[in-house]
DNA sequence: GCCCCATACCCAATCGTTTGGGTTGTGGCG
DNA sequence: CGCCACAACCCAAACGATTGGGTATGGGGC
């Protein structure tokens, strides 16, 4: 780097200070340190700092305070639009209270995963962010005994603090759409089951389905990966299933639902017309499609921002409750008709 | 955090030598710190470390070294699918080679940019790999005199190095199969002009196309933002240009092309059939939409690695040359027809 | 027997900040 | 006039690692 980085020693020898004066002035919220210098002398400290563009050295700074005012953020994959977007509200926050974060695609590789929360530790950050949560892995009660603070964000696992969407009310929605819409046979292409977002979206429509008096088959269900691809691989083995023939199909998950399009067109359907899709996440995308697409709207900006807020409190020693924020149905073209289809075994 | 980490003092004294000794000890690459110590102490040292879990303290390393093993990675925005992919890439490469990165949002506002910059700086990073550049803007030639290590990604900017597709040779191709599929009337979604990708691919298929021997005038080419909606609307300027009636339509960047079947679809056009769409960077979606779409595959993934090469040589000192990776056209069904439609002004 | 030279270490300064504890000097009050 | 409080500073020890120098010890060569 250019220019030697200007230091506090530097800024009190050439104002004839002690280092120790500048430090306190510098840091001082108040107007004038208290006890530790003259207005006069503070305001000739501020005004050389500011002139010479002092910027404190973060690493001698943590060095002594022990915090590095860094958090890590674990994602699946930062390709996955939904994880950047709370990404961008996480950094946003931290950013607003001077935080850095770093964040790691972790696959949902769970070896991965610990590889990376490893590296964010050895780096010293404060705390971390975790957006791959797995419901069936024990690391998140490692860390709790190691005593790293964490918030989950995205995914939530009992017991654990979490930001996230409340994706059963978010399923219910959906039902609650497709129902009133006359729709009677559907077909839910779920997700991954370690992914709380897929198991809570899932459960809320089947739940919610079943109390206005529907009934769903096993067999309608149908797990899966959360990418395009995936919802396409998902809607192929549901249109094979000749004992279905949905009117309706609910992805958890925009991608898979834009991939489930696909899969359905390729078979001579005309979503919007023939079946009903809806997705979850309103992603941008959504109502840009050729078809666009109905949508569970949750608030991923706010989710991230949320999970600053509580890994905040958490590192001022504070307890924290999990938040889940309301989502919101938007309906589009690909679910906006009322079924005409009725079963027809015999198609 | 729970345990106090192990030190190189604590490793020392429970070993009864001198932190230099184990510093020196665990530093050498060789089995043996030549000089420093016995092959016997290296392992004693080397086994305790091992077994306590020893990692140093970077920001301690940093402060001493003064390099910090971190750049600054600054993007348009993580949530574009392209840049994502990219900083994959880099944090992949970079991890390889035990940096770390940070990465941040600049939403291409030359201000946000240069804040971004600057807390980056701030950061201590040991060198930037920059996004977003624009190429009417002298924020590099100030970060040159700085003498700020820094490599251009996904965009480039003549006279700095930079890590990028080869977009002119990518229009190029997108030129040369839409006039082999019997199109003579074109338009292009190009982008936002201070980007040299738009720049570069929108000339890349003009001047390819001229040499073919086809005519393109001016209002054939729309410069637009790089989203679903800013293709939308550019599609809808050209449909309301009346003088036009495009049989082909290329756009910059997938996203606008998505938003541009939107447009044309909502106006009665089959993509695929009564008007050609190629896209660029054939992003994971290209080829899983309900009318897949064409697009020229761009190597993101190399291109960050090879940002982070690049970077790794400027810091190390050396010289390097800007990079242009190849890309390579995938032909879907949005282009797959030949042409039947003739210019029918009376339409 | 003496000198020299590796070998295997140890010492201490240093990076830039922070922070608990002095140390002056001045003014006010009784 | 003596004392005390207070303002306005200074001092020095950390934090954890690196690194350019030492310094003992022992062995080999002559």
């Amino acid at each position: 780097m250019g220019a030697r980085a200007v230091t506090l020693k530097d800024l009190a020898a050439s104002l004839g200070v002690h280092p120790s004066t500048v430090s306190r002035i510098l840091h001082s919220d108040s107007d004038v340190a208290k006890g530790a210098a003259s207005a006069a002398t503070a305001q000739r400290v501020r005004d050389l700092a500011e002139k010479l563009g002092y910027s404190p050295d973060p690493q001698a700074t943590s060095l002594r305070t022990r915090r590095t005012r860094m958090v890590g953020v674990i994602v699946p994959r930062l390709s996955d639009l939904v994880l950047a977007v709370m990404y961008e509200g996480i950094d946003e926050a931290a950013a607003g209270i001077s935080y850095s974060t770093f964040v790691m695609n972790s696959r949902d590789d769970p070896e991965r995963q610990r590889q990376k929360i490893e590296t964010m530790l050895a780096r010293r950050v404060d705390g971390l962010i975790i957006g791959d949560a797995h419901l069936d892995d024990n690391l998140l009660a490692e860390l709790t005994t190691r005593g790293v603070p964490f918030v989950l964000v995205s995914r939530r696992v009992p017991g654990y603090p979490s930001a996230t969407c409340d994706d059963i009310v978010g399923g219910q929605l959906v039902a609650e759409h497709l129902w009133a819409k006359g729709h009677r046979d559907v077909a839910i292409i779920a997700g991954e089951s370690y992914a709380s977002t897929a198991v809570d979206r899932t459960s809320g429509f089947v739940t919610r389905w079943k109390e206005l008096g529907g009934t769903i088959p096993d067999s309608a269900v149908v797990w899966s990966r959360f990418d395009t691809a995936g919802g396409r691989e998902a809607a192929e083995a549901i249109l094979q299933n000749r004992g279905l023939l949905p009117t309706a199909v609910f992805a958890v998950n925009d991608f898979a639902a834009i991939g489930a399009m696909g899969a359905l067109r390729s078979h001579g359907l005309q979503v919007g017309r023939d079946v009903a899709v809806v997705g979850f996440n309103d992603t941008s995308l959504a109502a840009e499609l050729p078809v666009p697409l109905s949508s569970v709207h949750s608030p991923m900006l706010d989710i991230g921002k949320t999970a600053v807020n509580m890994l905040q409190r958490i590192l001022k020693g504070e307890s924290v409750t999990s938040t889940r924020l309301a989502p919101s149905l938007f309906v589009r073209e690909s679910s906006a008709a009322h079924s005409t289809r009725r079963r027809d075994p015999a198609r």
